[in-house]
DNA sequence: GCCAATAAGTCAACATGACTGACATAACGT
DNA sequence: ACGTTATGTCAGTCATGTTGACTTATTGGC
């Protein structure tokens, strides 16, 4: 693994980053690592969304489409209104996305059990074969990169990641993945698996 | 420092990511936890820009005129085309926030030196104040997160991210953040610091 | 000095994904 | 029956990305 924002031979993830040469070499405003971290972000998160953006095209999807896609898969039968607090978007630009996916049937929709009003949120087999496709190579890329890191990385980056979320929204999305990693999606009668 | 993908006592970063309880416990696809990662990744770029987006509202600004402005601040006397090379966006989608920098005078362009076709680009202290707090409030967020984790989480993060980056764009990000580290610009004649 | 190549700016047109505010419909619950 | 809620929809706007074609200034080679 190399430790591209220190010179020196910094062994292995060994000192935190005090380097003497790594160390605000440059001195401007804030420390160097810290700059290099903001880009160092940008370009992540472009090399993050590359892998899908490729196979989304072919299928005339956008990065909006994917993230319904992706929310809806990990939690099946999901309300309308949750999927709007969690993309923090407004309805419109939901609808508009949502409403190409439902037609095309990629996302089937189906009243609510207990309140006939919901609408709750399903992938079609379609649905969940091109989401699996696109979770997998986006697993696949960051699966990678941890394992150009030593052991012990992927903690650190996801504990990392989650420091970096609005104070405001991390309790949800901490429900929200915990939620996913096998408990219950959010509300009551909607375990069915998919495909109602 | 909390770990949110792993319920039990897994003390400070130990076992990488197997603890018994939280390793696939769903079983989906691919391993859940990497599916974590893609969660919080996506919540996380959102975080990292919602505070810059906030001041940039302010002067009617959006996240194109964020990233102009810091790459100038980091490069100062960069050419356009070495900008369009960065950002991966086409001539027009940067001549329209460029325009719009330059004629609010937050950059100044400056013919080059030896090849006078070349506009370089610098920021005026006008557009120094904006990109410094839009920097200092990221590198701001950046700290905090790092500072919830342990030791030596900075140079993992900062691998980890460059670990995320598109194969082919690693060797131009590299060279641009060692550059910005105290290295020369990018080219010769161009290192008068900011302000022509 | 001519001319092809280069750096940059510009124009017209378009797509996507965000936003707003207002309004419609259906179902729930008191 | 009526107010609230969940959802859908309409009309219009904005920001940011795209394409392709074209202009202008300047450079460097011949």
């Amino acid at each position: 693994m190399t430790d591209i924002t220190s010179e020196g031979p910094s062994e292995h993830r060994g000192v935190p980053g005090q380097s003497p040469l790594a160390q605000d070499a440059g001195r401007r405003s804030p420390n160097a690592d810290l700059i290099a971290c903001i880009e160092l972000f940008y370009f992540a998160y472009r090399g993050f969304t590359c892998d899908p953006d490729t196979i989304l095209e072919q299928y005339g999807f956008g990065r909006a489409h994917h993230r319904v896609l992706h929310f809806v898969h990990r939690n099946p039968g999901l309300k309308v209104a949750e999927l709007l607090d969690i993309l923090q978007i407004t309805k419109q630009s939901l609808a508009r996305v949502l409403k190409q996916l439902v037609d095309e049937s990629f996302i089937i929709q189906k009243a609510g059990n207990e309140d006939r009003r919901e609408r709750r949120l399903y992938l079609s087999a379609k649905g969940a074969r091109l989401t699996d496709k696109l979770t997998q190579i986006q697993a696949k890329r960051i699966e990678g990169a941890l394992a150009e890191l030593g052991q012990g990385a992927d903690v650190v980056a996801r504990n990392f990641l989650f420091a970096m979320i609005a104070e405001k929204d991390r309790p949800q999305v901490e429900a929200l993945i915990r939620s996913e990693h096998g408990g219950l999606p959010a509300d009551e009668s909607n375990c069915n698996p998919r495909e109602p």
